[in-house]
RNA sequence: GCUCCAGUAGCUCAGUGGAUAGAGCAACCGCCUUCUAAGCGGUCGGUCACAGGUUCGAGUCCUGUCUGGAGCGCCA
């Protein structure tokens, strides 16, 4: 309804010059949704905060604006109520004409935006030689669903896996593979790492313990940075391993992202450093080259440096990360750039973007944008473990929700006598599992944190992407037993919004642009969540109240259309969640 | 010590400066001869952490306090 909200806007606003001047042109109408539905759809509440510089009684400005309001195509009657709100509802047969038009668009009548921009999304971001695990899953299915969203809404969109492939910690395990994997180095294809877990961790205990490995890592780091053949060899035997890996999760959660990791930008850092110091922001100190901050002290309150050069000559993140936005914004042309990362490094992209800025890197027009998300927590409140203590392999996490899906449906069918093929049972339990796990963060406001619970996340009651699903299947099935095809249901049917169940399910349907312009302006996915799960509980209600099939024409027509629109609208919702849809389940 | 984030029903969370702060879960009570009951209806549940301030109006904005989380020079 962004058209409808641009017309009373404008009706409005002509109401205001027309009641008290033209020296109240462009004053702000105040339109908002309604705070309740029983005060209509709309309201504005322009006359309480004019009343004063009017010096006129609220109401009585109120009164005023009606009475050169002229919205009779589009509203009832504008009553004015309580202290002076004026409160617009929308006629049935204008809601009704709204459909009409959206139920022949393939878009759900969301037109493409006017000015698409080109965006860059850096989500998801594992490091190389480690497994993906629950820490990842957070950004990378909130990042996945703004990227959905935002390219569903016309922009260009590039994805960037802005993977951790580069830095010290690859001296100690190109060592390790050097010392416990000598073949991989001198045969094609012989390199099986298998569990990267056990890998990492026992480079690392080898690093802990032992003085000569500690020196042999710091050697091969350097290699590394001048460009060794052999270790560059083994520095891409595990980039490629991993790979494979991370492809495996992201083929289980539909993931597409194009891999530019932080050695992309390794060849640019000098370059970084070089202009920082023509802009004459670079002080030494303690031996590394540092930019010092405005606004950040240390413990003993002096200013902060963002370190660019390690006194080793060495380069850190902070680098990395200055020459990717660089890049983005030189050689991508990107106008906003969106980091979905934990909240924990807020400071730290405050801090570059505060470099980059004062460098002149970043113009005017384009924007930055870090979309934090809170920590995953265990039940206990504490930083989310296993049993024994390790970290969630999110492969495991992902596998063990599919597998509770299954037994649920399982025992499910037992119940109802029902008998279904493996496909049909694989497949529902690997839609369900994982929608399920996608949905259950994606629907909480993502700056708080999140507390992980295997049984919350995969029940299947309540405001979960089970219900959601339950009710497009709902809709199929009255397709499958009517013998209905939604396509020929035509586009001359009149639509009847007489049922109350009716007439609100309509007006949410309408919705939907509303919500997705707010999910590409906030980039809060919860709230397009939010819209899903309201839109299929009055779907149900509607179901619940209105006969379909036995419902005598026009009004079953009327009512096939309805249910029609509510499956494209959560098949299109679900599907910028990242969540595929099921036609029986 | 400093910076950032959060604090709303027993639990998990929504909430765009507007009217009587909402869902879901849990608990309890109803509704299947009728399109899948993975559903629908109902009951119960609140000092919006606390104290000031701005405003015609504050859960929302500002200041301070308390509590929890994250981070704070050469890891990323």
């Amino acid at each position: 309804m962004n058209a409808t909200i641009a017309h009373l806007h404008d009706r409005l606003a002509q109401a205001l010059v027309a009641a008290f001047g033209r020296e109240w042109s462009g004053t702000d109408p105040m339109l908002v949704p309604a705070s309740n539905p029983k005060f209509g759809d709309y309201q504005s509440n322009v006359a309480l905060s004019l009343a004063k510089h009017l010096g006129q009684p609220p109401r009585a400005v109120a009164e005023a604006v009606v009475q050169h309001l002229d919205v009779a195509d589009l509203c009832e009657p504008p009553t004015v109520a309580g202290p002076g709100f004026i409160n617009l509802t929308l006629k049935p047969e204008y809601l009704a004409a709204q459909l009409q038009q959206i139920q022949t668009d393939e878009r759900l009548g969301i037109a493409p935006v006017k000015q698409p921009q080109r965006v860059i999304v850096d989500f998801s971001s594992p490091n190389i030689a480690k497994e993906m695990h629950v820490g990842h899953l957070r950004s990378t299915i909130i990042g996945d669903s703004i990227a959905r969203v935002l390219e569903f809404l016309g922009h260009d969109v590039l994805r960037l896996n802005h993977v951790g492939d580069w830095g010290t910690q690859f001296g100690m395990l190109i060592t390790y593979l050097r010392e416990a994997y000598p073949e991989a180095l001198v045969t094609a294809n012989a390199l099986a790492l298998g569990d990267l877990t056990t890998f990492y961790k026992q480079a690392k205990q080898r690093f802990d313990e032992d003085e000569a490995f500690r020196e042999a890592s710091r050697l091969e780091v350097v290699e590394l940075q001048s460009g060794n053949e052999d270790t560059l060899r083994a520095w891409n035997l595990l980039c490629e391993q991993s790979r494979i890996a991370f492809q495996e999760i992201y083929d289980l959660l539909d993931i597409r992202i194009t891999e530019r990791g932080e050695s992309f930008y390794n060849p640019l850092l000098p370059g970084v450093v070089e202009d920082l110091e023509k802009a004459g922001l670079l002080v030494e100190d303690q031996g590394a080259k540092c930019v010092f901050l405005e606004g950040y002290t240390n413990k003993d309150g002096e200013p902060l440096p963002l370190i660019v050069q390690k006194s080793d000559g060495g380069y850190n993140y902070a680098t990395t990360d200055l020459a990717a936005v660089r890049y983005r914004i030189q050689q991508d042309h990107a106008e906003r750039i969106i980091y979905v990362t934990d909240a924990g490094q807020a400071n730290h992209f405050a801090q570059v973007w505060q470099v980059a800025r004062r460098a002149g890197w970043i113009p005017d027009g384009v924007e930055l944008v870090h979309v934090p998300f809170g920590v995953v927590q265990g039940e206990d409140g504490k930083k989310f473990k296993t049993r024994s203590g390790d970290t969630v392999r999110l492969r495991d996490l992902l596998d063990e929700a599919v597998a509770r899906a299954r037994a649920d449906l399982e025992t499910r069918l037992q119940d109802e006598g029902r008998q279904e093929t493996d496909e049909f049972i694989a497949h529902v339990a690997q839609v369900v599992g994982i929608s399920a796990v996608k949905y259950a963060d994606l629907s909480q406001n993502r700056t708080s944190n999140y507390i992980f619970s295997y049984d919350k996340m995969l029940s299947l009651q309540g405001n979960t992407a089970p219900y959601l699903l339950y009710a497009y299947v709902r809709v199929q099935g009255i397709s499958r037993k009517g013998g209905i095809d939604f396509q020929q249901l035509g586009a001359e049917v009149p639509i009847q919004l007489q049922e109350e169940t009716e007439l609100t399910l309509a007006k949410h349907l309408l919705l939907f642009d509303e919500v997705l312009s707010a999910v590409a302006a906030d980039l809060l996915p919860n709230r397009l969540c939010q819209y899903l799960f309201e839109l299929s509980q009055k779907f149900n209600q509607f179901y619940d109240r209105c006969p379909i099939l036995q419902a005598e024409e026009p009004q079953r027509t009327s009512r096939l259309v309805l249910a029609d629109l509510t499956a494209r609208t959560l098949k299109q919702g679900l599907s910028l969640l990242g969540i595929a849809v099921l036609e029986r389940m």
